[in-house]
Parts: C-alpha cells; sequence; structure tokens
DNA sequence: ATTATCTATAGATCTATAGATAATGC
DNA sequence: ATTATCTATAGATCTATAGATAATGC
C-alpha cells in the first residue's frame, strides 16, 4: 500500500526551502535566513558566499544544501520572507480606516514617512534587491508586484478624495503625482547617506518641497469651500 | 649620467592605464576597453572576466595585466573615459549661447530629451556603473562630480531666467526642481523597459506631464506679460 | 528508521604572474 | 635593447556533493 506523504516531490519543486521534519530544521531554516539577510546586508548579493553565511548561521556548509537545493534558492527564500513582511506592514499602512477624514496632504504625508522609514532601516538590502532583480526576472516580478500593491493602495486612497483635486484630469493627475513621489523617494533613498546634500539634508525640508510640488501639480483645494 | 624617462613611477602610479611605448600597445589599449565596454554592457560588472574581455579584444589575458595593473585598473579608465565622453556632450547641451532667448520650459525639454537619450543609448553601463559606485567610492565620487557640474549647468540657465519664476523663493525652487526632475529621469530609466507602463508607456506623455507639474511648482508666468 | 549535521573534498571559476617568443623603433 | 605579446599555470575563491556520524521522533 503507497504511504501518503506530506511533500510530493512535485509540489517541493514549487517551494524554494527542502521540507523540514524535526524542529531542530525548521529552527537552522531559520537562522540560515537570518544570516544571509546578515550577510548580504553587508557585502550585497553578489559578493555573499555561502560558507560565511553557513559560519554566521553557526552550521556546516553542508547542511546549507540539506536546506536548499541551491544558492539561488535560498536567496529566493529570503526575498520572499522580506517580501511578507513588507506587504503586512503596508496593507496596514494604506487600509482606508487609518485614514478616515484625512486630506490628501495628511495621506500623502504618511506615505512619505512610511517609505522613508522602511527605506532607512533597510537601505542596504534594498539595494542588493534591485541589484539582484537586474539578474534575475523573477526576483523583478517579486518587486514590482510589491511596488504595485502599493501604488493600488494609495490611489484608491486618493481617489477616495477626488473632489480635493483641481486637476483637468484627476485619474492621470493621481497616477503621475504617486509616480513623481515614488521617484523622489527612490532618488533621496538610493544617494543617501552618500549625496545628503540632494533635496537638502533634513528630512523635514525635503518632505515640505515634495508635498508643496505635489499640491501645486494636482491644484488640491480646501474641501471646506 | 641619468637617463631622464617621460614616465617616473610617482607619476605612473597616478594613471589607471600603465604607459605605452609602441603605437601598438596604444591601439591594445583602447581594443581592450572597447572589449571591456561591450563585456560589461552585456553582463555587468560583477560578471565581467578579464579571459573574456582579452578575448573579445583578440589578445591574451597577460596583455591585459601589461596594460593595467589589475581588473580595477581597467574598470577606472572605462569609466573615465566614459566620464569625458559625458562631460563633452554635457557642455554643449548646456552652453548658454544655445539657449539664447529660451524660456524655462523649452530648456527643460531639451535637459530631459538629452537625458533620455543618452540614458536609452547607455542603459546597461549607467546600472553597471551605479553598482560599482555602491562598491568603490571613487566610483561614486567620479559620477557625483558629473552629476554636479550638469546641475551647476541647469541651475546657471534657470537662474538667468528668474523673472519666469513666482515661486516665493526662487533659488530654493530651482534647486528642488532640478531634483525633482533628476529624480523623475533616473526613475524612467532605470525601470525601462522593466515597468513601462509606469509614467506611461509614451516618453511624450511622461514629457508633458513632468513639464506641466514642474512649471505647477514653479508658478511659470509668460514673460511677455 | 529517518532526518539532520559535519568533515573533507571534487570541480569549476577567475585573477594574476613567470618565463619564453615575437615585434618595434632609437 | 626595449617593449609587447603569448602560453601555461599557480593560487585563491566559491559552489555543491559524497560519505561518515549524531540527533530525533513514530
Amino acid at each position: 500500500m503507497l504511504r501518503v506523504r506530506t511533500h510530493t516531490p512535485r509540489i517541493d519543486d514549487l517551494r524554494w526551502a527542502k521540507p523540514a521534519h524535526q524542529a531542530r530544521s525548521q529552527r537552522t531554516l531559520e537562522l540560515l535566513l537570518d544570516a544571509a539577510e546578515a550577510e548580504i546586508r553587508e557585502k550585497g548579493y553578489a559578493d555573499a558566499s555561502v560558507a560565511e553565511i553557513a559560519r554566521r548561521a553557526g552550521c556546516s556548509v553542508g547542511t546549507v544544501y540539506r536546506r536548499f537545493r541551491d544558492k539561488t534558492a535560498l536567496l529566493h527564500a529570503l526575498d520572499e520572507r522580506w517580501g511578507a513582511a513588507f506587504r503586512a506592514t503596508m496593507e496596514d499602512a494604506v487600509a482606508p480606516e487609518r485614514w478616515q477624514g484625512a486630506p490628501i496632504l495628511e495621506v500623502l504625508t504618511g506615505y512619505i514617512a512610511f517609505t522613508l522609514n522602511e527605506g532607512h532601516e533597510r537601505a542596504a538590502l534594498q539595494r542588493a534587491a534591485i541589484t539582484m532583480a537586474s539578474r534575475d526576472a523573477s526576483f523583478a516580478e517579486r518587486q514590482m508586484k510589491l511596488a504595485s500593491e502599493l501604488h493600488a493602495g494609495l490611489r484608491a486612497l486618493l481617489t477616495a478624495r477626488i473632489d480635493e483635486i483641481g486637476h483637468a484630469d484627476p485619474p492621470l493627475a493621481i497616477e503621475f503625482a504617486l509616480e513623481q513621489l515614488r521617484a523622489m523617494l527612490m532618488l533621496r533613498l538610493a544617494t543617501l547617506p552618500l549625496e545628503a546634500t540632494l533635496f537638502g539634508n533634513s528630512d523635514e525640508q525635503f518632505i515640505d518641497q515634495a508635498l508643496t510640488s505635489i499640491a501645486a501639480y494636482l491644484k488640491l483645494e480646501p474641501l471646506s469651500a
């Protein structure tokens, strides 16, 4: 009689990590992901070595390959863990309830603060992820999906406040304003601390001018007219 | 009696390429830079190998090391060659004579067109240069210098047209507007063709909305009021 | 009995050099 | 005579695996 297996090879192929059958191996898997994150944060994807990741996790190279098919699978698993964490924070950040009664400028201030926070904390990781995206299409796809989910959430928040917008074509203006903000945020995060003078040294001045600019473009009008 | 040498070791240390004494070696040097450029364009800095560069240049690995101290020196030499070419084009692009009588919006249209052109042609090279900048400070410094030279040229052009600007603080507004444009251009170039939908598919629509936005921020007024 | 881990190492790169051979130009 | 080039290879990585040893849990 056939034994029913929890993980068939066909299904295993769809997971980055090989199945873990003992509590100990699950623990090792998480130690490895933590170690890989630290290693990549310091050296970037290209210079992260499996041996060093194993050393940081306190296990051997052989163990890494017991948990992951190859180095790429480990990187994918790590990237997905980041994605899940980011998605959770993001969904909370753009929840309509959170912004009940807030005008557009307040929503956008929140968006900017959220992004600068995430970015300052994860600058090295993000740079690494972008590098990986340029080499492997599935990294790029995962990142694009996250970006467009965030985008969709923001679009919904702004569309619900469409009567604040004086621009002749509000839907177009919303799209472009969001892209414009994204561009400014990416440049600011990418170049810090390298070119901290660009956009001014302080986040306050940056936020102030960015909002001024977006308000002028959207032709925002106070609700209580 | 001491022989006077054209290249002392002290001076050679300041050059990326070792001195060439025969016409043939000068030719080899250029072939190597061309080969390195092609190799990097295809694979990026990280995956470019010396052996493959030599093969493309039609010479041996040993010859590469006769012309360059090490792989890094070759990459530096290549980066400087790009820089020199970019600087020449740029200086021509922001020359005051070229823009005699043109209003701000026309100048900015020219800037955008120039950058999109350069970017589309050299997308892969630019991505590679950015990667290298994150690893080696002198690459970053060289890039920052070029960017700030371009910035200075544009600032001068806009400052000469300061009476078009209705913003309360024109110098601040000029700085921020230029950074904002730079951010939009970088995002558009970085993500093409990956996310061609962002900012719209056509350059025309992108340029149109970007200019609308900058004009609203600067509060541009027609000169002939 | 099965799963996890470690040790040791094969095998594939890739950078850089040593030493021999060929071309150049005062 | 000096400079340039090629061939061959040392030496340093780094990924991945084979085989032996240790821990886990039905």
